[in-house]
RNA sequence: GGGCGGUUACCCAAGUGGCCAACGGGGACUGACUGUAAAUCAGUUGGCAGAAGCCUUCGGAGGUUCGAAUCCUUCACCGCCCA
């Protein structure tokens, strides 16, 4: 690649908020490139991650996609797991406090994190750090001497503490030091380059080049990635709003959940979570602005690529086929829960027996509204004896057979 | 340290002695439609019960009352103002 494909590339599925700051950062990344070049060197890349769960979903991947990028242009990459900062919790993507852990919980927890990363990742050329190597030896005068860069103001301006200030939520002061040790991190490792979501906006952007700058350092280009939606298509992904597709999902599951992502979210899709390259992404998408590809098939596409990363091109066709016959034929999965039926047990108990109802009032609701069918055929009556065995099913997506 | 206010179901949020399992909105679920998309329409959304009804719930504990989410005491957490 070109240096200017390069940039386009890196540049791909970034989001500043504000097209100045977007060009400047395209500008000295080019430059940097360049300067690379002549001296024979790589560039030094990272991302943070907080490792504050283990249970990944694909918005998690976004920031490692992109350090995979990088990786294939021949730069050094470290992932940098945030076990020191993690101590702390970032507030940037919240509008509330977020829980402190324990340090055992968090080497757990990064353990597993760097694991599920190398489905992205490239194992060879990734190196794995921890920031509390250099954190832990700050003494209090000289993070005195790190604060100093910053002013309370431009913390209570940051539009997450601005909500929290003006809705009268409090503001602790340790939260504060978060930007600062996020920045400290950046000079600590000299790195060129700092991924991270648009959340770290604040961080990467004015916390660590700012103190980059004051250490005497070339401060860091800021790669700042846009926010993937979740299933939904509105709001950003996340488990505790359930909109989320974990990478342990299986191989049908994760296809059906791609496929059930509002067509208007499937760009950010395709620039944040799948190895598509520019050209490639603007080919689908003059595609279907002209009308010549359906926004069903290329979904499918789409689901199809991103089974395939990981899991694989095999797994992800059988997937495509078995949501194809399931779903747009009305077909049964192939796999199902099994449930053993027993003599006497009526149609209410078995739907709350096996799991597939959380309790008796929803299993009568659910009958009530004609949710239930048994090989097809409607089942009503709460206290009828189960017919029998067959495949029962309650609304479009919830399976059992019964033995 | 002082004064005032808040804590309601998954979330937001009404309710200030009986008509409250608790308004409304969001979300979720179901049905129709469909491309497991969007939009739209209708319904459901604590548990048990065929039904009448019964049971548990409104930050925790205790109390007043025939009767409390609503009143009192106390504890916890939070916010605002003053210092």
């Amino acid at each position: 690649m070109t240096i200017d494909e390069q940039v386009e590339y890196l540049m791909q599925g970034t989001e500043y908020g504000d097209d100045a700051l977007r060009e400047a950062m395209a500008q000295e990344l080019r430059a940097r490139l360049i300067e690379a070049q002549g001296e024979n060197r790589p560039l030094r890349v990272y991302a943070g991650f907080d490792p504050r769960t283990s249970d990944l979903h694909l918005g998690h991947t976004v920031p490692m996609r992109k350090l995979r990028q990088f990786q294939e242009l021949g730069h050094e990459v470290t992932f940098l797991v945030g076990n020191y900062t993690s101590l702390i919790g970032d507030p940037s993507d919240k509008d509330r406090l977020r829980p402190q852990l324990t340090p055992d919980e968090v080497e757990h927890n990064a353990r597993t994190y760097a694991e599920q990363a190398y489905k992205i990742m490239d194992r060879d050329k990734t190196l794995i750090r921890y920031n509390a190597t250099w954190l832990s030896k700050l003494n209090f005068a000289e993070l005195i001497q790190l604060a100093s860069n910053f002013t309370l103001q431009q913390f209570v301006s940051r539009e997450n503490f601005r909500l929290r200030w003006e809705k009268g939520d409090p503001i602790y002061l340790h939260e504060t030091f978060y930007a600062i040790m996020q920045g400290y991190d950046a000079y600590a490792m000299h790195s060129d380059v700092q991924v991270g979501g648009t959340d770290q906006l604040f961080n990467i952007i004015t916390a660590a080049r700012k103190l980059m700058t004051s250490l005497g350092d070339k401060p860091n280009i800021g790669v700042i990635l846009g926010i993937l939606p979740g299933t939904d298509g509105e709001i950003k992904m996340s488990k505790s709003l359930g909109n989320h597709i974990p990478l342990l999902s299986d191989p049908e599951d994760m296809y059906g959940k791609v496929m059930s992502v509002p067509d208007k979210a499937m760009g950010q899709y395709f620039r944040l979570v799948t190895r598509w390259t520019p050209p490639q992404i603007h080919k689908i998408e003059s595609g279907l602005s002209e009308g010549r590809l359906h926004p069903r098939d290329v979904k499918m596409q789409l689901a199809r690529e991103i089974v395939s990363i990981y899991y694989s091109p095999a797994q992800a066709s059988q997937a495509e086929a078995e949501f194809v016959r399931v779903f747009q034929q009305g077909d049964l999965p192939d796999e199902m829960p099994q449930f053993q039926l027993k003599d006497g047990l009526t149609v209410l108990e078995v739907l709350v027996d096996s799991g597939l109802v959380s309790s008796k009032s929803e299993g009568r609701r659910l009958l009530s509204q004609n949710a239930v069918r048994l090989d097809g055929a409607l089942l009503k009556e709460p206290h009828q004896v189960f017919p029998g065995p067959g495949v029962l099913q309650v609304g479009r997506r919830r399976y059992l057979r019964v033995l």
